[in-house]
RNA sequence: GGUGGGUUGGCCGAGAGGCGAGGCAACGGACUGCAAAUCCGUGUACACGGGUUCAAAUCCCGUACCCACCUCCA
Protein backbone atom coordinates (compact mmCIF):
# COMPACT_ATOMS: atom_id res chain seq x y z
CA UNK A 1 0.00 0.00 0.00
CA UNK A 2 1.31 3.37 -0.80
CA UNK A 3 0.34 6.65 0.77
CA UNK A 4 -2.07 8.72 -2.16
CA UNK A 5 -2.16 12.27 -1.09
CA UNK A 6 -4.90 15.00 -3.14
CA UNK A 7 -2.77 17.42 -4.71
CA UNK A 8 -4.08 20.89 -5.43
CA UNK A 9 -2.04 21.47 -8.39
CA UNK A 10 -3.06 18.49 -9.81
CA UNK A 11 -6.46 18.29 -8.36
CA UNK A 12 -6.60 14.88 -8.15
CA UNK A 13 -5.36 12.05 -5.56
CA UNK A 14 -1.78 10.50 -6.25
CA UNK A 15 0.84 7.82 -5.14
CA UNK A 16 3.03 9.91 -2.84
CA UNK A 17 6.31 9.66 -4.67
CA UNK A 18 9.06 10.80 -2.69
CA UNK A 19 12.07 12.44 -4.13
CA UNK A 20 14.41 11.10 -1.81
CA UNK A 21 13.23 7.18 -1.20
CA UNK A 22 12.74 6.87 2.44
CA UNK A 23 12.47 10.84 2.84
CA UNK A 24 10.11 13.67 2.85
CA UNK A 25 10.66 17.41 2.90
CA UNK A 26 7.60 19.24 4.10
CA UNK A 27 7.39 23.04 4.49
CA UNK A 28 4.28 24.43 5.75
CA UNK A 29 3.29 27.99 6.14
CA UNK A 30 2.57 29.12 9.66
CA UNK A 31 1.30 31.78 11.29
CA UNK A 32 1.41 35.76 11.03
CA UNK A 33 1.58 36.54 14.18
CA UNK A 34 -0.13 39.42 15.08
CA UNK A 35 -3.13 37.90 17.27
CA UNK A 36 -3.85 35.14 19.58
CA UNK A 37 -4.61 31.98 17.92
CA UNK A 38 -8.00 30.81 17.87
CA UNK A 39 -9.26 27.57 16.92
CA UNK A 40 -9.20 27.90 12.89
CA UNK A 41 -4.97 29.07 13.28
CA UNK A 42 -4.41 25.71 14.57
CA UNK A 43 -6.22 23.51 12.62
CA UNK A 44 -3.86 23.58 9.85
CA UNK A 45 -0.96 22.77 12.43
CA UNK A 46 -2.90 20.06 13.73
CA UNK A 47 -3.65 18.65 9.79
CA UNK A 48 -0.11 18.66 8.80
CA UNK A 49 1.29 16.80 12.50
CA UNK A 50 -1.04 14.15 11.48
CA UNK A 51 0.81 14.07 8.02
CA UNK A 52 4.12 14.06 9.57
CA UNK A 53 3.26 11.62 12.03
CA UNK A 54 1.99 9.35 9.92
CA UNK A 55 4.72 9.55 6.86
CA UNK A 56 7.30 8.82 9.90
CA UNK A 57 5.22 5.98 11.40
CA UNK A 58 5.52 4.80 8.06
CA UNK A 59 9.20 5.08 7.94
CA UNK A 60 10.06 8.29 6.54
CA UNK A 61 12.80 10.82 7.54
CA UNK A 62 10.97 13.66 7.81
CA UNK A 63 11.85 16.87 8.05
CA UNK A 64 9.59 19.40 8.88
CA UNK A 65 10.00 23.13 8.28
CA UNK A 66 6.78 25.55 9.68
CA UNK A 67 7.50 29.33 9.34
CA UNK A 68 6.67 31.94 11.13
CA UNK A 69 5.88 35.66 9.64
CA UNK A 70 6.83 37.84 12.37
CA UNK A 71 6.46 41.18 9.91
CA UNK A 72 4.42 42.28 7.71
CA UNK A 73 1.31 44.95 7.92
CA UNK A 74 -1.00 44.15 9.91
CA UNK A 75 1.73 43.70 12.61
CA UNK A 76 2.93 46.67 11.97
CA UNK A 77 -0.47 48.16 12.21
CA UNK A 78 -1.15 46.74 15.09
CA UNK A 79 2.02 47.41 17.20
CA UNK A 80 1.47 51.03 16.94
CA UNK A 81 -2.20 50.97 17.51
CA UNK A 82 -0.41 49.32 20.84
CA UNK A 83 2.06 51.65 21.32
CA UNK A 84 4.84 48.88 21.54
CA UNK A 85 7.39 47.97 19.33
CA UNK A 86 6.54 45.18 16.28
CA UNK A 87 9.46 42.76 17.38
CA UNK A 88 7.21 42.92 20.74
CA UNK A 89 3.66 42.35 19.36
CA UNK A 90 5.29 39.61 17.04
CA UNK A 91 7.32 37.91 20.25
CA UNK A 92 4.66 37.52 22.03
CA UNK A 93 1.97 36.35 19.51
CA UNK A 94 5.01 33.53 18.85
CA UNK A 95 4.96 32.30 22.45
CA UNK A 96 1.39 32.39 22.37
CA UNK A 97 1.10 30.24 19.51
CA UNK A 98 3.88 27.97 21.05
CA UNK A 99 1.74 27.68 23.72
CA UNK A 100 -1.68 26.98 21.84
CA UNK A 101 -0.24 23.79 19.83
CA UNK A 102 2.11 22.70 22.95
CA UNK A 103 -1.94 22.35 24.15
CA UNK A 104 -2.98 20.12 21.17
CA UNK A 105 -0.10 18.22 21.20
CA UNK A 106 1.75 19.62 17.99
CA UNK A 107 5.22 18.36 17.53
CA UNK A 108 7.29 21.55 17.35
CA UNK A 109 8.81 21.52 13.84
CA UNK A 110 12.19 20.01 12.98
CA UNK A 111 13.08 23.77 12.07
CA UNK A 112 10.80 26.67 12.77
CA UNK A 113 12.14 29.42 10.73
CA UNK A 114 10.83 33.61 10.91
CA UNK A 115 11.09 35.75 7.90
CA UNK A 116 13.19 38.45 9.69
CA UNK A 117 15.89 36.28 10.61
CA UNK A 118 15.79 35.51 6.67
CA UNK A 119 16.68 38.80 4.75
CA UNK A 120 19.40 38.12 3.38
CA UNK A 121 18.45 35.16 1.78
CA UNK A 122 15.19 36.91 0.51
CA UNK A 123 17.35 39.26 -1.15
CA UNK A 124 19.68 37.11 -2.63
CA UNK A 125 16.61 35.59 -4.18
CA UNK A 126 15.43 39.15 -5.34
CA UNK A 127 18.70 39.44 -7.20
CA UNK A 128 18.17 36.31 -8.83
CA UNK A 129 14.94 37.04 -10.02
CA UNK A 130 15.98 40.56 -11.33
CA UNK A 131 18.83 38.97 -12.89
CA UNK A 132 16.50 36.48 -14.74
CA UNK A 133 14.27 39.72 -16.05
CA UNK A 134 11.45 37.97 -13.56
CA UNK A 135 11.67 40.97 -11.49
CA UNK A 136 12.02 44.91 -11.45
CA UNK A 137 12.47 47.56 -9.33
CA UNK A 138 9.73 50.50 -9.32
CA UNK A 139 10.42 53.12 -11.41
CA UNK A 140 9.15 55.78 -9.01
CA UNK A 141 11.94 55.61 -6.50
CA UNK A 142 9.47 53.84 -3.57
CA UNK A 143 12.28 51.62 -3.52
CA UNK A 144 9.79 48.71 -3.87
CA UNK A 145 10.87 45.57 -5.92
CA UNK A 146 8.12 43.79 -8.18
CA UNK A 147 7.50 40.61 -9.40
CA UNK A 148 6.90 40.81 -13.19
CA UNK A 149 3.45 38.67 -13.89
CA UNK A 150 3.58 38.73 -17.40
CA UNK A 151 7.16 37.50 -17.62
CA UNK A 152 6.19 34.40 -16.17
CA UNK A 153 4.27 32.17 -19.04
CA UNK A 154 3.35 29.56 -15.99
CA UNK A 155 1.48 32.21 -13.53
CA UNK A 156 -1.50 30.93 -12.86
CA UNK A 157 -0.40 26.90 -13.01
CA UNK A 158 -1.37 26.28 -9.41
CA UNK A 159 -4.54 27.66 -9.36
CA UNK A 160 -5.74 26.68 -12.94
CA UNK A 161 -6.17 30.65 -13.59
CA UNK A 162 -5.47 32.79 -15.93
CA UNK A 163 -4.16 36.00 -15.69
CA UNK A 164 -6.19 37.80 -17.87
CA UNK A 165 -9.06 36.02 -16.36
CA UNK A 166 -8.60 37.33 -12.51
CA UNK A 167 -10.15 40.24 -11.01
CA UNK A 168 -8.48 43.39 -11.75
CA UNK A 169 -6.42 44.30 -8.37
CA UNK A 170 -7.59 46.60 -5.80
CA UNK A 171 -4.82 48.62 -6.17
CA UNK A 172 -4.81 49.09 -9.84
CA UNK A 173 -4.77 52.90 -9.22
CA UNK A 174 -2.51 55.69 -10.49
CA UNK A 175 0.28 55.63 -7.85
CA UNK A 176 0.48 51.80 -7.81
CA UNK A 177 -0.06 51.83 -11.38
CA UNK A 178 2.89 54.39 -11.60
CA UNK A 179 5.09 51.72 -9.62
CA UNK A 180 3.66 48.57 -11.47
CA UNK A 181 4.12 47.30 -14.74
CA UNK A 182 1.14 45.27 -14.32
CA UNK A 183 -1.44 45.21 -11.70
CA UNK A 184 -1.15 41.37 -10.75
CA UNK A 185 2.63 41.90 -10.56
CA UNK A 186 3.49 41.33 -6.57
CA UNK A 187 5.81 43.02 -3.98
CA UNK A 188 9.27 40.44 -3.36
CA UNK A 189 10.36 43.48 -1.45
CA UNK A 190 8.45 46.76 0.09
CA UNK A 191 10.44 50.23 0.00
CA UNK A 192 10.59 51.91 3.92
CA UNK A 193 7.63 54.16 4.29
CA UNK A 194 9.57 56.69 6.20
CA UNK A 195 7.09 58.68 7.34
CA UNK A 196 4.74 55.74 8.70
CA UNK A 197 6.89 53.15 9.45
CA UNK A 198 9.52 52.44 12.36
CA UNK A 199 13.24 52.38 10.93
CA UNK A 200 13.11 48.96 13.25
CA UNK A 201 11.08 47.66 10.20
CA UNK A 202 13.66 48.58 7.46
CA UNK A 203 16.68 46.76 6.42
CA UNK A 204 19.33 47.92 3.89
CA UNK A 205 19.50 46.59 0.86
CA UNK A 206 20.22 47.27 -2.97
CA UNK A 207 17.32 48.94 -3.65
CA UNK A 208 17.03 51.02 -0.52
CA UNK A 209 16.28 50.28 2.87
CA UNK A 210 12.69 48.65 3.13
CA UNK A 211 11.22 45.20 4.51
CA UNK A 212 10.10 41.56 2.55
CA UNK A 213 7.07 41.30 0.76
CA UNK A 214 4.65 38.72 2.36
CA UNK A 215 5.57 35.41 -0.18
CA UNK A 216 9.25 35.91 -0.69
CA UNK A 217 10.16 34.56 2.62
CA UNK A 218 8.49 31.06 1.77
CA UNK A 219 10.36 30.58 -1.13
CA UNK A 220 13.67 31.30 0.18
CA UNK A 221 13.24 29.37 3.63
CA UNK A 222 12.06 26.55 1.98
CA UNK A 223 14.91 26.70 -0.58
CA UNK A 224 17.37 26.97 2.58
CA UNK A 225 16.27 24.44 4.51
CA UNK A 226 14.65 21.59 2.37
CA UNK A 227 16.35 22.48 -1.24
CA UNK A 228 14.82 23.87 -4.19
CA UNK A 229 13.23 20.99 -4.84
CA UNK A 230 11.00 19.07 -1.95
CA UNK A 231 8.07 17.02 -1.43
CA UNK A 232 4.98 18.60 -0.07
CA UNK A 233 3.79 22.17 0.44
CA UNK A 234 1.23 23.12 2.78
CA UNK A 235 -1.22 25.29 4.18
CA UNK A 236 -4.58 26.73 4.27
CA UNK A 237 -6.85 26.83 1.41
CA UNK A 238 -7.09 30.70 1.62
CA UNK A 239 -3.44 30.70 0.70
CA UNK A 240 -3.63 28.68 -2.68
CA UNK A 241 -4.23 32.02 -4.02
CA UNK A 242 -2.20 34.59 -4.13
CA UNK A 243 0.35 33.25 -1.67
CA UNK A 244 1.06 29.69 -2.89
CA UNK A 245 0.77 30.67 -6.86
CA UNK A 246 3.32 33.67 -6.36
CA UNK A 247 5.96 31.07 -4.51
CA UNK A 248 5.89 28.98 -6.88
CA UNK A 249 5.90 31.28 -9.61
CA UNK A 250 8.50 33.22 -8.42
CA UNK A 251 10.79 29.93 -6.84
CA UNK A 252 10.06 28.07 -10.08
CA UNK A 253 11.66 31.60 -12.37
CA UNK A 254 14.57 31.77 -10.24
CA UNK A 255 15.20 28.08 -11.43
CA UNK A 256 14.05 25.61 -8.24
CA UNK A 257 12.03 22.94 -9.20
CA UNK A 258 10.09 23.95 -5.63
CA UNK A 259 7.35 21.62 -4.51
CA UNK A 260 6.52 18.37 -5.90
CA UNK A 261 2.80 17.68 -3.84
CA UNK A 262 0.88 21.21 -2.60
CA UNK A 263 -1.54 20.13 0.14
CA UNK A 264 -4.08 22.62 1.43
CA UNK A 265 -6.82 22.21 4.87
CA UNK A 266 -9.99 23.70 4.86
CA UNK A 267 -11.07 26.01 7.00
CA UNK A 268 -12.76 25.85 10.23
CA UNK A 269 -15.46 28.80 10.44
CA UNK A 270 -18.05 29.80 12.43
CA UNK A 271 -22.37 31.28 11.83
CA UNK A 272 -21.11 29.92 8.52
CA UNK A 273 -17.89 32.83 8.35
CA UNK A 274 -14.70 32.74 9.07
CA UNK A 275 -13.26 33.12 12.31
CA UNK A 276 -11.17 36.27 11.48
CA UNK A 277 -14.69 38.11 11.16
CA UNK A 278 -16.32 36.39 14.13
CA UNK A 279 -17.41 38.44 17.13
CA UNK A 280 -15.60 38.25 20.68
CA UNK A 281 -12.21 35.90 21.66
CA UNK A 282 -14.11 32.82 22.48
CA UNK A 283 -12.73 30.93 19.83
CA UNK A 284 -9.47 32.12 21.20
CA UNK A 285 -7.39 28.39 22.23
CA UNK A 286 -7.14 29.16 26.16
CA UNK A 287 -11.00 29.98 25.91
CA UNK A 288 -11.68 27.10 24.40
CA UNK A 289 -9.29 24.61 27.35
CA UNK A 290 -11.57 25.62 29.43
CA UNK A 291 -14.30 24.09 28.48
CA UNK A 292 -12.72 20.45 26.76
CA UNK A 293 -9.17 19.32 27.18
CA UNK A 294 -6.39 19.92 24.62
CA UNK A 295 -6.61 16.45 23.48
CA UNK A 296 -10.34 16.58 23.00
CA UNK A 297 -10.20 19.39 20.89
CA UNK A 298 -7.53 17.89 18.95
CA UNK A 299 -9.27 14.63 18.31
CA UNK A 300 -12.30 16.84 17.72
CA UNK A 301 -10.12 18.21 14.29
CA UNK A 302 -9.05 14.75 13.42
CA UNK A 303 -12.32 13.30 13.49
CA UNK A 304 -13.34 15.38 10.71
CA UNK A 305 -11.24 14.97 6.53
CA UNK A 306 -8.55 17.41 6.61
CA UNK A 307 -9.98 19.16 3.48
CA UNK A 308 -13.44 18.93 4.78
CA UNK A 309 -15.32 22.40 5.92
CA UNK A 310 -15.87 22.51 9.62
CA UNK A 311 -18.58 24.06 10.70
CA UNK A 312 -17.28 24.60 14.15
CA UNK A 313 -19.72 24.40 17.34
CA UNK A 314 -19.07 23.95 21.26
CA UNK A 315 -22.07 21.21 20.70
CA UNK A 316 -20.66 19.53 18.38
CA UNK A 317 -16.80 19.64 20.59
CA UNK A 318 -18.36 18.47 23.44
CA UNK A 319 -19.91 15.56 21.61
CA UNK A 320 -16.28 14.89 20.52
CA UNK A 321 -14.99 15.06 23.69
CA UNK A 322 -17.42 12.65 24.69
CA UNK A 323 -16.89 10.34 22.51
CA UNK A 324 -13.07 9.96 22.86
CA UNK A 325 -13.84 9.70 26.37
CA UNK A 326 -15.19 6.23 25.53
CA UNK A 327 -11.78 5.14 23.66
CA UNK A 328 -9.64 6.26 27.07
CA UNK A 329 -12.19 4.93 29.01
CA UNK A 330 -11.69 1.54 27.40
CA UNK A 331 -7.89 2.30 28.02
CA UNK A 332 -8.62 2.84 31.60
CA UNK A 333 -10.49 -0.12 32.30
CA UNK A 334 -7.54 -2.28 30.63
CA UNK A 335 -5.45 -0.28 32.74
CA UNK A 336 -7.27 -1.12 35.63
CA UNK A 337 -6.76 -5.16 34.88
CA UNK A 338 -3.19 -4.89 34.89
CA UNK A 339 -3.00 -4.54 31.22
CA UNK A 340 -0.97 -0.50 31.21
CA UNK A 341 1.52 1.25 30.51
CA UNK A 342 3.90 -1.79 30.43
CA UNK A 343 1.79 -2.45 27.12
CA UNK A 344 1.71 0.88 26.25
CA UNK A 345 4.67 2.47 25.15
CA UNK A 346 4.59 5.73 25.39
CA UNK A 347 4.56 7.13 21.40
CA UNK A 348 7.21 9.54 21.18
CA UNK A 349 9.26 6.32 21.64
CA UNK A 350 7.22 4.62 19.06
CA UNK A 351 7.52 7.06 16.38
CA UNK A 352 9.79 5.20 13.59
CA UNK A 353 9.96 2.09 15.46
CA UNK A 354 8.45 -0.92 14.47
CA UNK A 355 5.74 -1.83 15.92
CA UNK A 356 5.21 -5.38 17.35
CA UNK A 357 1.78 -5.06 16.74
CA UNK A 358 0.67 -3.92 13.39
CA UNK A 359 -1.99 -1.32 12.73
CA UNK A 360 -5.30 -2.57 11.41
CA UNK A 361 -4.86 -2.83 8.05
CA UNK A 362 -8.62 -0.96 7.68
CA UNK A 363 -6.50 1.85 9.69
CA UNK A 364 -3.53 1.80 7.53
CA UNK A 365 -5.48 1.85 4.59
CA UNK A 366 -7.92 4.61 5.81
CA UNK A 367 -4.62 6.91 6.49
CA UNK A 368 -3.09 5.86 2.82
CA UNK A 369 -6.31 7.24 1.44
CA UNK A 370 -5.63 10.91 1.57
CA UNK A 371 -5.06 11.24 5.43
CA UNK A 372 -8.84 9.45 5.94
CA UNK A 373 -8.72 10.33 9.66
CA UNK A 374 -12.78 10.23 9.91
CA UNK A 375 -12.17 6.59 8.43
CA UNK A 376 -9.49 5.22 10.62
CA UNK A 377 -11.75 6.98 13.62
CA UNK A 378 -14.65 4.45 12.87
CA UNK A 379 -11.68 1.44 13.00
CA UNK A 380 -10.23 3.14 16.03
CA UNK A 381 -13.82 2.59 17.62
CA UNK A 382 -13.95 -0.77 15.99
CA UNK A 383 -11.10 -2.27 18.04
CA UNK A 384 -12.29 -0.27 21.26
CA UNK A 385 -15.50 -2.17 20.65
CA UNK A 386 -13.59 -5.94 20.20
CA UNK A 387 -11.31 -4.60 23.30
CA UNK A 388 -14.47 -3.92 25.57
CA UNK A 389 -16.16 -7.53 24.88
CA UNK A 390 -12.66 -9.04 25.36
CA UNK A 391 -12.48 -7.02 28.75
CA UNK A 392 -15.28 -9.16 30.03
CA UNK A 393 -13.12 -12.17 30.15
CA UNK A 394 -10.14 -10.55 32.09
CA UNK A 395 -6.10 -10.52 30.53
CA UNK A 396 -5.66 -12.31 27.13
CA UNK A 397 -3.22 -11.71 24.46
CA UNK A 398 -5.82 -10.71 22.68
CA UNK A 399 -6.49 -8.30 24.52
CA UNK A 400 -2.76 -6.82 24.73
CA UNK A 401 -3.55 -6.48 21.04
CA UNK A 402 -6.32 -4.59 21.06
CA UNK A 403 -5.19 -2.32 23.83
CA UNK A 404 -1.38 -1.83 21.51
CA UNK A 405 -3.32 -0.84 18.63
CA UNK A 406 -5.39 1.22 20.16
CA UNK A 407 -2.83 3.00 21.19
CA UNK A 408 -0.76 2.92 18.36
CA UNK A 409 -3.36 4.48 16.41
CA UNK A 410 -3.80 6.97 18.82
CA UNK A 411 -0.41 7.63 18.80
CA UNK A 412 -0.02 8.06 14.94
CA UNK A 413 -2.72 10.65 15.37
CA UNK A 414 -0.97 12.26 18.12
CA UNK A 415 -3.76 11.62 21.05
CA UNK A 416 -2.01 9.20 23.25
CA UNK A 417 -3.07 10.17 26.47
CA UNK A 418 -0.12 8.73 28.11
CA UNK A 419 2.17 11.05 25.76
CA UNK A 420 4.13 13.23 27.51
CA UNK A 421 3.78 15.73 24.66
CA UNK A 422 0.00 16.45 26.81
CA UNK A 423 0.06 19.23 29.72
CA UNK A 424 0.86 16.59 32.55
CA UNK A 425 -1.91 15.40 34.87
CA UNK A 426 1.10 13.48 36.87
CA UNK A 427 3.70 16.02 38.12
CA UNK A 428 4.60 15.18 41.68
CA UNK A 429 2.17 17.07 43.22
CA UNK A 430 -0.32 15.51 41.65
CA UNK A 431 0.45 11.87 42.36
CA UNK A 432 0.93 12.99 46.08
CA UNK A 433 -2.32 14.09 45.72
CA UNK A 434 -3.75 11.85 44.04
CA UNK A 435 -2.57 8.96 46.37
CA UNK A 436 -3.93 11.32 49.51
CA UNK A 437 -7.07 10.70 48.05
CA UNK A 438 -7.05 7.59 47.06
CA UNK A 439 -6.88 6.81 50.77
CA UNK A 440 -9.80 8.75 51.45
CA UNK A 441 -11.81 7.18 48.88
CA UNK A 442 -11.28 3.60 49.87
CA UNK A 443 -12.20 4.18 53.48
CA UNK A 444 -15.43 5.10 52.17
CA UNK A 445 -15.53 2.25 49.67
CA UNK A 446 -14.99 0.12 52.39
CA UNK A 447 -17.61 1.02 54.82
CA UNK A 448 -19.79 0.82 51.74
CA UNK A 449 -18.82 -2.52 50.81
CA UNK A 450 -19.55 -3.27 54.34
CA UNK A 451 -23.34 -1.66 53.98
CA UNK A 452 -23.51 -3.53 50.50
CA UNK A 453 -22.57 -7.15 52.46
CA UNK A 454 -25.69 -5.78 54.66
CA UNK A 455 -27.92 -4.99 51.72
CA UNK A 456 -27.84 -1.86 53.16
CA UNK A 457 -28.98 0.01 49.94
CA UNK A 458 -29.61 3.14 51.68
CA UNK A 459 -26.54 3.23 53.32
CA UNK A 460 -24.00 2.38 49.89
CA UNK A 461 -25.91 4.92 47.98
CA UNK A 462 -25.37 7.59 50.57
CA UNK A 463 -21.98 7.20 50.49
CA UNK A 464 -21.75 6.96 47.09
CA UNK A 465 -23.34 10.13 46.69
CA UNK A 466 -21.20 11.50 48.98
CA UNK A 467 -18.21 10.41 47.04
CA UNK A 468 -19.78 11.62 44.07
CA UNK A 469 -20.48 15.48 45.71
CA UNK A 470 -16.72 15.46 45.74
CA UNK A 471 -16.71 14.96 42.07
CA UNK A 472 -15.82 11.24 42.24
CA UNK A 473 -17.17 8.97 40.33
CA UNK A 474 -17.80 5.33 41.82
CA UNK A 475 -18.06 2.42 39.25
CA UNK A 476 -18.65 -1.28 40.57
CA UNK A 477 -16.49 -3.61 38.18
CA UNK A 478 -16.37 -7.70 38.31
CA UNK A 479 -12.54 -6.59 40.00
CA UNK A 480 -14.37 -3.88 42.54
CA UNK A 481 -15.22 -0.45 42.89
CA UNK A 482 -13.03 1.64 41.01
CA UNK A 483 -13.12 5.39 41.36
CA UNK A 484 -12.33 7.57 38.29
CA UNK A 485 -12.44 11.62 38.34
CA UNK A 486 -14.29 12.35 35.28
CA UNK A 487 -12.66 15.41 33.17
CA UNK A 488 -15.81 17.83 33.22
CA UNK A 489 -17.19 18.21 29.67
C1' G B 1 -16.62 37.55 -14.71
C1' G B 2 -12.73 33.55 -13.42
C1' U B 3 -11.21 29.43 -10.15
C1' G B 4 -12.10 25.71 -6.39
C1' G B 5 -15.60 23.36 -3.15
C1' G B 6 -20.25 22.20 -0.62
C1' U B 7 -25.82 20.56 0.39
C1' U B 8 -25.98 13.04 3.81
C1' G B 9 -30.67 10.48 9.34
C1' G B 10 -32.41 14.33 15.78
C1' C B 11 -27.01 16.10 15.72
C1' C B 12 -21.70 15.54 14.18
C1' G B 13 -19.43 13.31 10.22
C1' A B 14 -17.43 9.44 6.33
C1' G B 15 -18.34 7.24 1.62
C1' A B 16 -18.23 8.12 -4.25
C1' G B 17 -22.34 2.85 -9.02
C1' G B 18 -24.71 -2.85 -5.80
C1' C B 19 -23.35 -4.82 0.13
C1' G B 20 -26.57 0.67 6.01
C1' A B 21 -18.45 3.93 8.06
C1' G B 22 -18.15 5.60 12.83
C1' G B 23 -19.52 8.72 16.89
C1' C B 24 -23.09 11.64 19.97
C1' A B 25 -28.17 11.63 21.42
C1' A B 26 -32.77 8.51 21.78
C1' C B 27 -35.38 3.93 22.55
C1' G B 28 -35.50 -1.51 23.79
C1' G B 29 -32.76 -5.70 25.86
C1' A B 30 -28.53 -8.11 28.72
C1' C B 31 -25.49 -7.28 33.07
C1' U B 32 -26.19 -4.66 38.11
C1' G B 33 -29.32 -4.47 44.71
C1' C B 34 -29.78 0.36 42.05
C1' A B 35 -26.57 3.06 39.14
C1' A B 36 -22.40 3.84 36.01
C1' A B 37 -19.59 1.55 32.42
C1' U B 38 -19.93 -2.22 28.77
C1' C B 39 -22.24 -5.43 25.20
C1' C B 40 -26.51 -6.64 21.84
C1' G B 41 -30.48 -4.60 19.09
C1' U B 42 -33.61 -0.52 16.83
C1' G B 43 -33.12 4.41 12.38
C1' U B 44 -34.58 2.59 5.38
C1' A B 45 -30.35 9.79 5.47
C1' C B 46 -28.24 11.44 1.02
C1' A B 47 -30.95 19.77 -1.59
C1' C B 48 -34.58 19.60 -5.91
C1' G B 49 -36.07 17.98 -11.14
C1' G B 50 -34.88 14.99 -15.08
C1' G B 51 -31.65 11.24 -17.40
C1' U B 52 -28.00 6.89 -18.01
C1' U B 53 -27.93 1.85 -15.83
C1' C B 54 -30.22 -4.63 -14.26
C1' A B 55 -28.71 -1.28 -10.09
C1' A B 56 -27.50 5.96 -8.51
C1' A B 57 -26.28 9.29 -2.22
C1' U B 58 -22.35 7.97 -5.80
C1' C B 59 -22.26 9.02 -13.13
C1' C B 60 -24.67 12.86 -16.75
C1' C B 61 -27.85 17.32 -17.62
C1' G B 62 -30.51 21.15 -15.40
C1' U B 63 -32.28 24.06 -10.99
C1' A B 64 -31.92 26.14 -6.10
C1' C B 65 -29.22 27.51 -2.01
C1' C B 66 -24.36 27.97 0.49
C1' C B 67 -19.01 28.75 1.02
C1' A B 68 -13.92 30.00 -0.28
C1' C B 69 -10.15 32.52 -3.30
C1' C B 70 -9.22 36.33 -7.26
C1' U B 71 -2.59 40.72 -4.20
C1' C B 72 -0.45 39.98 1.80
C1' C B 73 -6.75 35.96 6.27
C1' A B 74 -4.99 29.17 8.50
Amino acid sequence: MTLRLYDTATREVRDFVPLEEGKAGIYVCGLTVQSEPHVGHVRSAVNFDVLRRWLTHQGYQVTFIRNVTDIDDKILAKAAEQGRPWFNLAYAMHRELDKALASINVLPPTYEPSATAHVPEMLELIQTLIARGHAYPAEDGSGDVYFDVRSWPAYGELTNQGVDDMAPAEDADPPMMARKRDPRDFALWKGWKKESEPESAAWPSPYGPGRPGWHIECSAMAGKYLGTAFDIHGGGVDLRFPHHENEQAQSRAAGHAFASYWLHNAWITTAGEKMSKSLGNSLLIPEVLKRVRGIELRFYMIAAHYRSHVEFSFEALDEAAAGFRRIENFLDRAAAIGIGHDERPTSPARVGAPADVPLPDAFVAAMDDDLGTPAAVAVLYDTVREGNKLLADGPSPALITAVRQVVDMLGVLGLDPTDPGWPSATSSSDSRMAAAVDALVQGLLAERADARVAKDWARADAIRDQIKAAGIEVEDTPAGPVWTLPTTG
